[in-house]
DNA sequence: CTGTTAGCGCATTCAC
DNA sequence: GTGAATGCGCTAACAG
C-alpha cells in the first residue's frame, strides 16, 4: 500500500529494462510502438503514479511557478491568483501561493523559500513595507525569472505587467472635476510604490489641465486600509476644508471613506463624490455611490503568468527587463451629480 | 552561476565528508559544535542553498499541502485559503492551489496532480459536479490524509470541517419569520452537497415549528451563479405567486435576486426580504439591504488546515474520520420590515 | 563524533 | 530499439 510501484517494478514485471520504461512513459521515439504499449498497459495494472519529485530532481525543474502577494484575500489579488492558476494549468504548471501580509521580511523570507524550492518563476505583488530590493536579487542570481504584477517597483532589470496608473488617476480625476467637483482630496500610498506615485502624477495631471489648484493638505498618505479610509476622511471633514470629491488610491480605503461620509449624513454622490479602483463584489451591488476605476486581476494575472512561462521556456531573462501595461477603464454607475 | 554548490562543494572546501556537512547543515546532535560553525560560515560563503528536490525526495515528503476550491476569487474561498496559507505558513508549509471551476473531471485530475506531486496532505472543498469519490479513494490508498472544508460528500471515512448548515438554513428561515414573511422562497443547490441539503433541511425545519405551510414551489434548485439567482426570482414573479422572502443558500445567488427584485421596482426588505450567506466586501457596504448569514473564511481554512496537519504529522489518518463543526452567526444589517 | 556506503526514483548518456 | 551504467543532491544506516 506504501510502497508505491516504480519505473523498476513494472521493468521487472515485463522483463525490459527500467530506462525503456522510462523512455516509454515519455513516448520518446524510440522506444516501438509494441512495447509503449505493453509498458502503459503494465502501469495501469500496477497503478503506477510517476514519482514527479524524482523526475524533477533529475531534469532540475518543477514545473512549479511561485507567487507572492500581499494578501491573498483581497479581491484584487484572488481574482489575480484565479488568472495565474488557469494560465498555469493549461501550461500544465502547479501554482505556490504565498502572502507577505505587506511585511518586507515575510516577502524576503517567502521569495528564499520558494527559490529553495526549485519554483521556475516568480511571480510578485510587493508589499507596501517593500523599499530595498536585494531579495529580489536572489531571484536573479538564481536565474529565476521573476515578474512583477501590480505593484512593482521602480528599479529596471525587471520586466512588469502593470495598469496604466497615470491614466487611471487622470481619468479618476478628471471624472470627479468634469461632475462640477472643486475640491479633490486625494488618497494615496506609500510613495516608493510606482502605482501610488503614477496615480498621484495622474491627480495632479488631470488638475493642472483643468486649471484646478493642487493643495498639498488634499493628499493624505497611508497604508490604505478601511481603517485608513475612514481617519482620513474624518481628519480631512474636521479639518474645516472644503472638500466635494474624494479620489482613493484604492478600494478598500474608499469604503471606509463612505463609512464617515454616510455617518455625517452626507450624501455621495452629491455632497461628496467619490471615484475608487475597483472591488468586483461590491460594484456588483446594487445602487453602490461609487465610480470605480475597473482593473481586471484576472486579466493581469494571465498576461503576467503568460509572459513568466515564456521566460521559462526560453530559459533566458531578458536582461532590461520589458513592460506590459494594460488598459483600465472608469466605470460610473451613479451619474446624479452636477 | 548556475551550477548551484551543493553539501559537496562544501565538503571538499572543508576537507570533511558531505554526510557530516549534512549533519551539520540539520543541527543534528551528534556533530561537534566547532564543525557546524565552520559548515555554516562555508554555507554562507559560498551561497549555498539546501536543495529541497534532492531533500524531499529522499525523505519520501515535500513539506507542501495541496488544496482544491472550486474558484480561487469567490470570497469565501479566497478568505479561506488566506486562513490555509497562513496556518500552513506558520508550520513551514508550502501550499498548492488548485480550483476545479465546478467541474468534476478537473477536480479529478487535479488531486491526481497533486498525489503524483507528492503533497503532503489535501485540503478539499468539492466541485458542484462531484457525485462519485473514486479520486478521493486515489488520497486514502496513496496514505495521504485528506480534510474537506465547508463542502464535503456524504460519504464516511473522511474528515471535515465545515459550519452548522442546518442551523444556518433554520436561521435565516426564522428570521425571515419573525421578520413578518409569510411566503418564504428558498434557492437551493446540487442536493448532493450536504451544504445544500442541510441548509434546505434547516428551512423545512424552521417552517415547521412556526406553523408555515412548506410549498415544492418555492424550492428552486440551481447552481447558484448570479444569473441563476436573477432567473429564479424571475420566474418566481412572473409565476404570480405570492412571495415575501427569500433564503438563498448562497450569497452570489442572493446578488441577482436582488438585482430583479430592484428592475421591478420593488424594495428590499420592505416587499421583499432576503437572507443569504455572507460575503464580505458585500457585507461591508454601507446599508446593504441583505441580512446575511456570517461564516468565516478563513476560520474554516484554519481549522481545516490545523487538523490536516495533524494527521500528517502523526502519519496516521483515522479509518472513522472526524467532523468539526463552526458556528455561523446571522447578521441582520436592516430591520425596517415589519 | 565522523566517514563509508547505499540508495530515494528517474532520465540520460553511451554502447550495442 | 534496447540495456547497462551513471548521477541529480541529499539523508540514513552502519561502522568505527
Amino acid at each position: 500500500m506504501n510502497n508505491k510501484p516504480t519505473i523498476h517494478d513494472i521493468a521487472k514485471a515485463l522483463g525490459i529494462d527500467s530506462s525503456t520504461v522510462s523512455r516509454a512513459l515519455n513516448d520518446s521515439a524510440r522506444v516501438t510502438k509494441a512495447t509503449k504499449v505493453r509498458v502503459l498497459a503494465k502501469a495501469a495494472e500496477l497503478g503506477y503514479q510517476r514519482n514527479m519529485l524524482a523526475s524533477n530532481l533529475r531534469k532540475n525543474i518543477t514545473n512549479t511557478i511561485g507567487v507572492v502577494v500581499p494578501r491573498i484575500s483581497r479581491h484584487f489579488f484572488s481574482s489575480a491568483i484565479q488568472g495565474i492558476e488557469e494560465t498555469a494549468y493549461l501550461a500544465g504548471y502547479n501554482v505556490i501561493i504565498s502572502q507577505s501580509l505587506e511585511q518586507f521580511e515575510r516577502e524576503k523570507k517567502l521569495i528564499e523559500g520558494l527559490i529553495a524550492n526549485r519554483v521556475d518563476g516568480l511571480l510578485v505583488s510587493v508589499s507596501m513595507e517593500t523599499i530595498n530590493y536585494e531579495h529580489l536579487e536572489v531571484a536573479k542570481n538564481n536565474n529565476i525569472p521573476l515578474v512583477f504584477f501590480d505593484r512593482h517597483c521602480g528599479i529596471s532589470g525587471y520586466s512588469s505587467v502593470l495598469v496604466d496608473d497615470f491614466k487611471c488617476g487622470f481619468d479618476a480625476t478628471e471624472h470627479l472635476i468634469l461632475k462640477g467637483c472643486k475640491h479633490i482630496a486625494h488618497f494615496s500610498g506609500p510613495q516608493q510604490l510606482e502605482i501610488y506615485k503614477n496615480r498621484f502624477n495622474g491627480y495632479k495631471a488631470a488638475l493642472a489641465i483643468h486649471n484646478v489648484t493642487f493643495k498639498n493638505e488634499y493628499v493624505i498618505n497611508s497604508r490604505l486600509m478601511e481603517q485608513d479610509g475612514y481617519l482620513s476622511m474624518q481628519n480631512l471633514l474636521n479639518s474645516g476644508q472644503k472638500v466635494d470629491g474624494i479620489f482613493s488610491a484604492n478600494d478598500v480605503a474608499a469604503i471606509g471613506a463612505m463609512k464617515c461620509i454616510k455617518e455625517r449624513g452626507l450624501k455621495i454622490p452629491e455632497d461628496i463624490a467619490i471615484v475608487g479602483f475597483s472591488n468586483e463584489p461590491i460594484s456588483r451591488v446594487i445602487e453602490p455611490s461609487l465610480t470605480t476605476i475597473d482593473q481586471s486581476g484576472s486579466e493581469i494575472g494571465k498576461t503576467a503568468t503568460e509572459l513568466l512561462l515564456k521566460y521559462i521556456s526560453k530559459k533566458e531573462i531578458p536582461s532590461e527587463g520589458q513592460t506590459i501595461i494594460l488598459n483600465s477603464k472608469l466605470i460610473e454607475r451613479h451619474s446624479s451629480k452636477k
